[in-house]
RNA sequence: GCCCUCAUCGUCUAGGGGACUAGGACGUAAGCCUUUCAAGCUUAAAACCGGAGUUCGAAUCUCCGUGAGGGCACCA
């Protein structure tokens, strides 16, 4: 039998960090034992359905290499995708299960539901449906219909007995069934809830393996009573942990507006992690990081490394917060193997965005020095801003000298490089290089460049920090970079 | 209130009766290197929630506490 497991997203809004984490879990998954990742749209609640929500999340799971074999843009033999457009399905295995006595009509209307509950409340009893409608005889029934009572379908939940679920993270979890309430399947608008759609789908798309979050597990004896009443083969159930709020305080939620530890803002959305400048491949290496390990001590891996590893039983049961600073970590690795040409390229949209009008050919000079410093790509903007802002130095002659290079050297230091840039040829990081090696060890006490260098790199960049000297000054231009010299030496 | 889950350095984790003097990573601190900032290298500090029990032996198994989290909708 081959693995088929699927993500199953509410289209309310973008993909979030937490549902992209439980989407990586079922993709190593599938993509490990050579199943199927299945992606389907649960838009059951109208009033939630956020229009273009679709297309975000799938542009958060494209974003991030997370490929499904069958979904709502790709169709597949088990189609549709999307639950709306399977509304007659449930309708007819709803009924089904009224005709066979596993399901009842329901006629409570929300207020009395809602005047129920606080009794309950009051009487510190257990919250939930009571069961009103359930002996409703066949003459009452058609009695509320002819008077045009709207009605609900619910199930007849077993009222004796236990439930065990077997969680392939957990081990078995036993629930009481007097615990569980009559779950309503069929809401009043035609539409099922996802109790009722959840059991059908994975039923008819054939999903062997169902991982998803934690706060799923109280409904999981429900669903194994449908099934049961069904008649239909289980699934394997795997619970994932919670990814919790960075305060310890609560689940990740896409309303959390907070800073952790190192004062970073905390990105709950996918396209914020984008934004940020973040990898997709870091991305997914640092969420497979939570509540997952390979078992080897390694933690930067890549998806493939990831899918080799990858075993259920391995998943950590345990809530985890999300380690952001191990993501920036995580990130400078993979910028620093990244290619010249292609964290150019990273690099690019971040300058444009800041109105910075990119020559590609100077960028390259410096992006070998810019991969070893960038822990976000958007960093790039400051470091380079020398390269797009002619703002005049501003120092004194005093602040460019140093104690091994005083007043008088450090004039002709800078002298003498203005005269070695304006002639040198070619102009090229190699000849920059050895020329103000030379001239940086005749200008100083101690016979090092490094005292001249420093002031060198402050003087042509006006940046504290910016990157080193050479790559400066060919990214900036042969012209540029007299230009600013002759500046320079204005001041003594 | 009821039900369920979880518990190892600050954080993410390894470990599943003896190999534990509890390992790794991030972060932190110090040092080296150095042309600013980084990167890199080296070193350091840092944890088994508590109590009983089982056992020759418990981070590991059991129970009870405690703490944290989740759920108890015509939301998913």
């Amino acid at each position: 039998m081959t693995v088929r497991v699927r993500f199953a997203p509410s289209p309310t809004g973008y993909l979030h960090i937490g549902g992209a984490r439980t989407a990586l879990f079922n993709w190593l998954f599938a993509r490990k034992h050579g199943g199927q990742f299945i992606l389907r749209i649960e838009d059951t609640d109208q009033k939630r359905t956020v229009a273009g929500a679709i297309e975000a999340i799938m542009d958060g799971l494209r974003w991030l290499g997370l490929d499904w074999d069958e979904g709502p843009d790709v169709g597949g033999p088990v189609g549709p995708y999307v639950q709306t457009e399977r509304a007659e399905l449930y309708c007819e295995w709803a009924n089904w299960l009224v005709e066979h006595g596993y399901a009842y009509k329901c006629f409570c209307t929300p207020e009395e539901l809602d005047e129920m509950r606080k009794e309950q409340m009051a009487k510190k009893e257990m919250l939930g449906y009571n069961g009103r409608c359930r002996h409703l005889t066949p003459d009452q029934i058609a009695a509320k219909e002819t008077a045009g009572l709207n009605s609900v379908i619910r199930f007849k939940m077993p009222r004796n007995g236990e439930t065990t679920i077997q969680d392939a993270i957990r081990g078995p979890i036993t629930y009481q069934n007097s615990q569980i309430i009559d779950a309503v399947l069929l809401k009043s608008d035609g539409l099922p809830t996802y109790h009722l759609a959840n059991v059908v789908d994975d039923h008819f798309m054939q999903i062997t393996h169902i991982m998803r979050a934690d706060e799923w597990i109280n409904t999981a004896p429900l669903h194994i009573n449908l099934y049961h009443a069904f008649g239909w083969e289980l699934p394997v159930y795997a619970h994932l942990s919670l990814v919790m709020n960075p305060s310890g305080k609560g689940k990740l939620s896409k309303r959390t507006q907070a800073f952790d530890d190192d004062g970073q803002q905390v990105l709950v959305k996918v396209e914020e992690f984008q934004e940020a400048g973040y990898l997709p491949q870091a991305v997914v290496n640092f969420l497979a990081n939570v509540g997952y390990a390979t078992g080897d001590d390694r933690e930067k891996f890549d998806a493939h490394e990831a899918i080799d590893s990858f075993r259920l039983e391995k998943i950590n049961p345990a809530p985890s917060r999300l380690p952001y600073s191990k993501l920036d970590w995580l990130n400078g690795q993979y910028i620093q193997e990244m290619e010249p040409q292609a964290l150019a390229r990273a690099v690019k949209p971040f300058l444009d965005a800041q109105g910075f009008e990119v020559n590609p050919e100077a960028l390259l000079v410096v992006m070998p020095a810019m991969s070893k410093r960038l822990k976000r790509l958007p960093e790039a903007i400051d470091f380079l801003r020398f390269l797009f802002d002619d703002v005049p130095l501003n120092a004194t002659a005093e602040m460019l000298t140093h104690k091994k290079m005083p007043y008088d050297a450090a004039k002709r230091g800078f002298q003498e490089a203005r005269d070695f840039v304006a002639t040198v040829e070619p102009f090229n990081l190699d000849t920059v290089s050895t020329g103000l090696m030379k001239i940086g060890e005749s200008v100083t006490t101690n016979e090092k460049a490094g005292p001249f260098l420093g002031q060198m790199r402050f003087a042509i960049t006006g940046q504290q920090v910016s990157p080193p000297l050479f790559e400066s000054m060919v990214a900036l231009g042969r012209a540029r970079t007299l230009t600013r010299l002759d500046e320079v030496l204005q001041l003594f």
